[in-house]
DNA sequence: AAGCCGTGGGT
DNA sequence: TACCCAAGGCT
């Protein structure tokens, strides 16, 4: 499983050679800030490239620094960060930013062990950051290079088990150990690189792959079914329904709560479980039933929703957890994105909003 | 350790 | 359609 030393260098020096040559030109390669390096390592998780590069840009033009992200309302970050998804990793960002501010002096912490004690650091990120923007030798170790190593050496265990990734994360170790100085980080993102563009989950491009020599998947044949993969559940379906409510320009409107599992903090449309039958429990809301627009899905995590979407009447008081939104005022406040695809779907059928 | 946390794009 | 994800971390 250990590759010997004179594989460690001829391998990592043809792949750095390539990254060279080949990686794609992103917005965080050019920076050698801890922070925006953070800021992009933080949206990268789960999170696809093409996604994360206009949030990337959005989000350090309103928080270029640590200070002016530890300082931030959270109603300002959850708004900038609505529809990345993940939203706890920009309440850590923010711990995190504060911590760095309060108990490092403002000085980042550049250290591997340092970093892994911030919020929202686990051992992929501290070993990202530590490695890109300090040059220190420690495997980034993502979805990307457990794909790649598990083919290179034809891991056919299960990279979920704890024992298979302490495998892979040796093999990880003893490759950036051999780097030159500095460029560790380089080698990370090589490898990364290589997962992402070459070393693809279907369909991988060995005939382009520069460490096609050394891969034991491609001399066994094995590369199309490694890593081997365990089903996920099913995702379970549901039915809600959104009720857009308006009066005067505005929209009812409630907040989820603070200690709520899932989208704590946003901003959203009063919405039921199931198909919405019976006028009944509306009114108990101060509204009621017109009529029902039209329909989309969802997914949020394991479940699909589908989502209903019903126009209604103010009547009478609104619960006292709903308040009216000001049309104007939704672009300064936090949505879900079930919200905002509902306010997309009012916009397109009157464009002027009514 | 396994399950949860979001989303949009590809097949 | 239904399924597969994509630079993980936390509980």
């Amino acid at each position: 499983m250990k590759f010997s030393a004179t594989t460690c260098k001829q391998l990592t020096k043809v792949l750095i050679d390539w990254y060279h040559h080949h990686k794609r030109d992103l917005p965080w390669r050019h920076t050698r800030n801890p922070y925006h390096i953070l800021v992009s390592e933080v949206m990268l998780q789960q999170t696809r490239v093409t996604t994360v590069i206009p949030y990337y840009e959005k989000f350090l033009s309103h928080f270029p620094t640590l200070e002016s992200l530890a300082s931030a309302p959270e109603q300002s970050l959850l708004r900038i960060w609505s529809g990345l998804g993940y939203y706890r990793r920009v309440r850590y960002l923010q711990a995190a930013a504060r911590q760095i501010i309060s108990k490092w002096n403002s000085q980042f912490p550049k250290e591997y062990h340092d970093l892994q004690t911030l919020p929202g650091f686990g051992e992929y990120t501290a070993a990202a950051v530590s490695s890109i923007a300090f040059g220190h030798k420690h495997a980034a170790v993502d979805g990307n290079v457990l794909r790649v190593l598990t083919r290179l050496v034809n891991e056919k265990g299960n990279v979920k088990k704890t024992a298979i990734r302490r495998k892979l994360n040796f093999a990880a170790q003893s490759l950036v150990s051999s780097v030159g100085p500095r460029s560790a980080g380089t080698w990370n993102q090589a490898l990364m690189e290589l997962g992402a563009t070459v070393c693809t989950p279907q369909n991988p491009s060995c005939n382009l792959c520069p460490l096609k020599q050394w891969c034991s998947s491609v001399k066994a044949g094995t590369q199309c079914i490694r890593p081997v993969k365990v089903r996920p559940h099913k995702k379970e379906k549901m039915v809600t329904s959104v009720i857009v409510c308006t009066k005067n320009e505005q929209f009812l409107m409630r907040q989820r709560p603070e200690k709520s599992k899932i989208m704590p903090g946003f901003w959203e449309l009063p919405e039921v479980e199931g198909q919405l039958l019976c006028e009944t429990d509306l009114h108990e809301w101060g509204m009621k039933q017109l009529r029902r627009l039209s329909s989309f899905s969802h997914g949020i995590t394991s479940r699909i929703y589908d989502v209903n979407v019903y126009i209604a009447a103010s009547k009478g008081k609104p619960l006292r957890s709903f308040h009216w939104v000001p049309q104007g005022k939704l672009s300064t406040i936090p949505l879900t994105t079930i919200t905002r695809k509902t306010l997309a779907i009012l916009e397109s059928i009157s464009p002027e909003g009514r």
